[in-house]
DNA sequence: ATCGCATGTTGTCGCTGTCAACATGGATGT
DNA sequence: ACATCCATGTTGACAGCGACAACATGCGAT
């Protein structure tokens, strides 16, 4: 077999990345969360085996327990990746986005729609029925998460006077349950198949957003854009 | 236990009301169905296993197999039991509350998120990764379905000059996305523990419900509520 | 060079999903 | 009335899975 050979290490004496050890395998856990989404996307989620994962990562049926507790914990773990990854790719549109408020909650939204069709495993993990607890986001300190975003994305809107008074909190929770649901209807596939390509997901989330978006402006202001 | 005549192909003299048969237990398909639900509710999914929804049946580990081709059948038949009890519970909801086209609207959105919030079980089923087809609502004919409540809804507002105008498809994408999120948002236990209870849920479906439709609101009319 | 402990392996257990063969009894036709 | 049929339920079996214990290996600190 042609895989990498099992240690890159040899030497290698500047190797402190963070993340785990690498000993014998290399970076064993990071393999095993990959080849679990990369199952869950090819074979669907009943398909989903510890021993399967193990079997990809070329490992015996046991290994993944040293990194694991249990299923559960694995399944944690893709979770959390994607909390980090879908904050982390909103915050990068919000940032080649206008500046204005209403265009950046914008493009906020359209992000958590966007990550959810392009990473289907990692979202339905992160809001699936696999955990007990709620499972908070968890992301590196500093970095704010999903849900802050859109709660700045309100704020400031209401601030500049853009979007209309009131609990912020109920706004929020509107824009919040908006690109939620759309992004579930997308990933259980029950929207028409009309707009099954990549193109015709962002599209649909940008009129989405900017349709809400307009809904709760502040009917005192002027326009419903703040970029045009 | 009443009995029901099993097949409609014969003859059915007298017992048109279809559903299924009932030799030995009475009626072991609906009680597997109902199995499953309780045991989902009471022990989560992943407790949710074939044989021990027999056991609570009452029968051995093999006899649902002349009810279900497999595990992902018996997971069907919740599903398309939770689209029927959905659909009607809108019904429900809309034929008690005022006949405005706006209001009718809310309580069909209401009762959208509270379906979701009183059955979780069948929600996540319905809406779940456990199926490979998206799974059609199917509901008995001459029945709307609670999308077709949701175009109806919309479109009766716009007719009514009520709703703002513009792709009616559009327009009910959002309502449902917006429902559909605060369902799934309610069900995967992603709000804060403010509102746990029936009665918070429902307040805040109204508080979001009423949020949307003034938002979506046609700006020429004059109140964003027809009912006040 | 040595040793310890993190990492990976082997073997095992109970449980599950699914199938085949068998048993039962209610419905059906004459 | 009665023999029959077949839908329903049972028994037994097999492979695969999650999880654990005991064992083996080798990296890295000493």
């Amino acid at each position: 077999m042609a895989t990498r050979s099992k240690r890159t290490l040899k030497e290698t004496p500047k190797e402190p990345p963070a993340e785990k050890a690498r000993y014998h395998h290399g970076d064993l856990r990071q393999a095993l969360v990959d080849a679990a989404v990369a199952l869950i996307s090819e074979e669907g989620f009943g398909a989903l085996t510890l021993r399967e994962v193990a079997r990809r990562a070329g490992v015996t049926h046991a290994a993944p327990y040293r990194h694991f507790t249990d299923k559960e914990a694995l399944l944690e773990a893709v979770a959390i990746e994607g909390f980090r990854t879908m904050a982390r790719e909103m915050r990068e549109r919000m940032a080649t986005a206008p500046q204005g408020p209403l265009d950046q909650l914008s493009a906020a939204g359209v992000a958590y729609v966007l990550f959810a069709v392009r990473h289907p495993p990692h979202f339905r993990v992160m809001f699936g029925p696999h955990f007990r607890h709620p499972l908070k986001p968890e992301g590196p300190p500093g970095e704010e998460d999903a849900f802050a975003l859109l709660v700045r994305g309100i704020a400031s809107g209401q601030a500049a006077g853009l979007l209309r008074a009131g609990d912020p909190r109920a706004l929020t929770l509107t824009a919040w349950s908006l690109v939620h649901g759309l992004a579930s209807l997308f990933v259980d596939r029950q929207l028409e198949e009309a707009v099954k390509g990549l193109e015709a997901a962002e599209a649909l989330a940008i009129v989405q957003t900017r349709l809400l978006i307009s809904g709760l402006a502040n009917p005192g202001a002027g326009g419903n854009s703040d970029s045009r």
